[in-house]
RNA sequence: GCGCCAGUGGCGGAAUGGUAGACGCGCUGGUCUUAGGAACCAGUGGGCAACCGUGGGGGUUCGAGUCCCUCCUGGCGCACCA
């Protein structure tokens, strides 16, 4: 048997299922029935992404327990998604905080850590003030905190990270054969790995035992360098400069007001660069990223934007290697190599290939590959998320806990006041007894970063019981999941952090699956007009009202102005409500609706018309069942056949919309024809295919007809009713249309043209002209070509 | 700035290089109604017409919304990545 692993993004508790939700589960849903319906093993599970800190702010503002609140959520959600009528597996069920979920992870860290994948380290990391803890790279959007938006600082902790980047090659090289991954994901995943090719040079410090690293995409610019530049953060800036020093430095930098402006401080030691007998100065700037390469670069004012304006700004000289005009500065496209004594009259590639190999025989440079990919910080000073198993020693050193000692709970008794970690204020669960030493120890008080509890639940999902993380067969029959739904803000976090867990896994424990998820699809958002009074307070759609074309708010008769179709937001209160719509419209229009104006990747706006006439056609369903029956007219088959056909290609190929305009195609003409089916064995084969869209309208009215439950198989296509005996065949004079035949298919070209050509509007073009030639594409199209 | 995607009626959107606008919404007219914002029927790209029409301009082709080049516009992502 065939399996089919159709799988939704799990939901983050909050309590409340919204629109976004409705539209990504619907989705799935018509997949996975779908696929019951062709006799395939269906995996359509469903869970909950549980840990996290919405549950704490939860906590100290309705003074309730992370865990009653999370769990409590859980259950009303779960309320909610059965009303959507989804065939989800709850047997399968699991949430992310749960010791029966949180446990196997602790157990699948410690096998990072034996592999080498998990390591601690002090790290300059981002922290987020607001929320109290660490934040990824991932997790800064232009400097801000993904969730909170507070400004992100930066600090010097302690962290445990997993080494994704060991993984970055393969991270990037396998999208190529992800062929049914959009790409647009593709393409964000490969500028988030960020691979440039180029060399590592040597810089020596003048006067010094002690020197540079620098990585660079331009080796063949290295007779322009005039000045190096380190981050702030480099190691010898605190090698030679004072920690007061340091922080007025970073004062300086932080005190600019435009980022974009480039401030530098001359620091009192030189380089010498690698290939002229000079000293180069050595400045700090605020430009220098501290996480790419080693944080320091040499500067090439002729041939990078960058280091142009820096060098301008601090006078240093500028040095042409590539031959340019004077006015083209900085040049930074590929030209002939000038003023370089190795490389001169050589292009790009070719003086970067010389350059390399001169430096691999003086050793003081190497070809070199740098990604922007760094590793992935899992370390959150938080109370509700994954226990590390790991614990310290008095004197400083730490242990990884053996699996027989899991699972490490998290304690129910905490004091969460918002002020730091809850688990590190715990004494009690913090102050142990080691078992194997018998020294006085602490737990690890950080937990892990809630993506990794989503990185490996697919995996869980296919035995949530079973005593250990997974099974090894059981990966290998099952993964990877083959329809993965879900919003495109996962593009990057989500999704390249369980490729990589994949790919650990996989060379852990031996498994077969190098990717989890074989196809990705993004379903759009869901948008809703804003309006807004004249004094920019938002108001709910429903309040407004029209008059005379113009449209006023219902209470106040206020003047109120239509904005965009935008997301739906609480702040912006363009809002619906699942629960409303279900009450007012019914599950068989909401899911029709959900489906209906839009390619499911795209926008989907929601309209009061919109919903309204899925429900008219949730209706029109219904009443053309209950119609008494009367005979087939002769093409009726074929209209059905067809009809199977195209809502079988439309949701393999996630065109659900088409799906819908097949349903309207097909009761038009049944209604137009007077055609009524009613307990028909044809009106079997229509229920079926509406069933995966609307299961219970189908349940219902398949009880109603045949007086039964049971939906039978995806009816089998007869593929001789599909084939068109007769066409319309268009003919053409020039390329042009001109008019169409009937006529039988499989036609004789010299017979046909016989009869075109007496037709009126032919002769017409023809006239006097020759017919110099024909063009006949079979049972397609005929167009004839003149003088 | 770089990358990706997209520009088709009043709107959402259909079209393996082969009849552009399927299907829906809206609109117009009609039927039934005390009434209708319900339901049903008919019509609906523009133009009186010949014809013209898929963001603009080129090209490939017998034939281009579709392929190629170029420009414009919009959306999304990344962005001092050396």
């Amino acid at each position: 048997m065939q399996k089919s692993y159709i799988l939704e993004m799990f939901p983050y508790p909050s309590g409340n299922i919204h629109m976004g939700h409705v539209r990504n589960y619907v989705i799935g849903d018509i997949c996975a029935r779908y696929h019951k319906l062709k006799g395939d093993e269906v995996i359509h599970p469903m869970g909950w992404d549980a840990f996290g800190l919405p549950a704490e702010n939860a906590a100290i503002q309705f003074n309730t327990h992370p865990k009653d609140w999370t769990l409590t959520n859980i259950e009303s959600m779960k309320n909610q998604l059965k009303k959507l009528g989804l065939d989800l597996d709850w047997e399968k069920e699991l949430a992310t905080c749960k010791e029966d979920y949180y446990q196997y992870q602790q157990e699948l860290f410690i096998d990072f850590y034996k592999a080498g994948l998990a390591y601690k380290k002090d790290a300059l990391v981002n922290w987020d003030p607001e929320d109290q803890t660490v934040l990824a790279n991932e997790q800064v959007i232009d400097g801000k905190g993904w969730r909170t938006g507070a400004t992100v600082e930066k600090k010097v902790l302690s962290q445990w990270f997993f080494k994704i980047t060991k993984y970055a090659e393969e991270l990037l090289n396998a999208l190529d054969e992800l062929e049914l991954w959009p790409e647009k994901v593709k393409t964000m995943q490969r500028n988030w790995i960020g691979k440039s090719v180029g060399a590592e040079i040597k810089f020596k410090i003048a006067g010094e035992d002690d020197q540079l690293n620098i990585f660079t995409t331009r080796p063949d610019t290295i007779y322009g360098a005039t000045f190096i530049a380190l981050s702030v953060n480099h190691r010898l800036v605190n090698k030679f400069l004072k920690n007061k020093e340091i922080n007025e430095i970073k004062k300086l930098f932080s005190a600019v007001d435009n980022e974009k402006e480039k401030k530098g401080y001359l620091m009192n030691i030189k380089c010498k660069h690698p290939l002229l007998e000079k000293e180069i100065p050595v400045f700090i700037a605020n430009f220098v990223l501290d996480n790419y390469g080693e944080g320091a670069i040499f500067g090439c004012p002729a041939h990078d934007e960058r280091d142009y304006e820096f060098a301008v700004k601090y006078k240093i000289p500028i040095i042409k290697v590539i031959e340019c005009d004077d006015n083209e500065l900085p040049f930074t496209h590929d030209g002939i190599v000038i003023n370089s004594p190795l490389l001169n009259g050589l292009k790009k590639t070719e003086a970067i290939h010389k350059i390399i190999n001169y430096f691999k025989e003086k050793k003081i440079g190497n070809e070199s590959i740098n990604y922007k990919l760094r590793d992935w910080g899992v370390s959150r000073q938080r109370y509700w998320g994954c226990p590390i198993p790991v614990i310290y020693y008095e004197d400083g050193t730490f242990r990884v806990l053996d699996k027989s000692e899991l699972p490490i709970l998290l304690p129910y008794d905490v004091d969460l006041n918002g002020k730091g970690n809850a688990l590190l204020n715990h004494d009690n669960w913090r102050k142990i007894v080691c078992p194997k030493t018998n020294k006085i120890a602490y737990r690890e008080t950080d937990t892990l970063d809630t993506f990794v509890d989503s990185s490996w639940y697919y995996i869980r999902f296919l035995n949530n019981k079973l005593d250990r993380p997974f099974d090894t067969k059981q990966v290998n029959d099952y993964l990877p999941v083959d329809k993965y739904i879900g919003g495109i803000e996962h593009a990057i976090l989500h999704l390249l952090y369980s490729r990589f867990f994949m790919k650990a896994l996989r060379d852990i424990y031996n498994l077969k699956i190098n990717e989890p998820f074989k196809q990705l699809f993004t379903q759009g958002m869901i948008t809703h007009k804003t309006y807004k009074t004249k004094n920019d307070e938002w108001i709910m759609p429903r309040e407004v009202y029209q008059k005379e074309g113009k449209l006023y708010r219902g209470k106040t008769n206020e003047i109120v102005i239509e904005g965009p179709s935008e997301k739906m937001s609480k702040s912006k209160k363009n809002v619906i409500e699942p629960d409303e719509i279900l009450e007012n419209y019914g599950i068989n229009a909401t899911r029709f609706f959900m489906i209906s104006d839009s390619p499911p990747d795209r926008e989907l706006e929601w309209t009061d018309e919109g919903i309204q006439g899925s429900k008219n056609l949730a209706r029109r369903i219904n009443e053309y069942f209950k119609k008494n029956r009367t005979d087939m007219k002769l093409d009726t088959n074929k209209m059905i056949e067809k009809f199977i056909f195209n809502i079988e290609k439309n949701i393999m190929n996630f065109s659900l919309n088409k799906c819908v305009a097949d349903v309207y195609t097909l009761f038009n003409y049944l209604e137009k024809e007077k055609v009524y089916l009613h307990n028909s064995d044809e009106s079997k084969k229509i229920l079926i295919c509406l069933y995966p869209i609307v299961p219970n309208m189908v349940s219902d009215l398949y009880m109603f007809l045949f007086n039964s439950k049971n939906i039978g198989n995806w009816p089998e296509i007869n593929k001789e009713l599909l084939v068109e005996k007769s066409i319309n065949l268009p003919i053409q004079v020039q390329g042009k249309l001109v008019t169409t035949i009937n006529t039988k298919k499989g036609y004789k070209e010299k017979e046909i043209l016989k009869s075109i050509y007496k037709l009126d509007k032919i002769k017409n073009k023809i006239q006097n002209k020759e017919v110099i030639r024909v063009i006949n594409v079979q049972d397609k199209i005929i167009n004839i070509i003149i003088n």
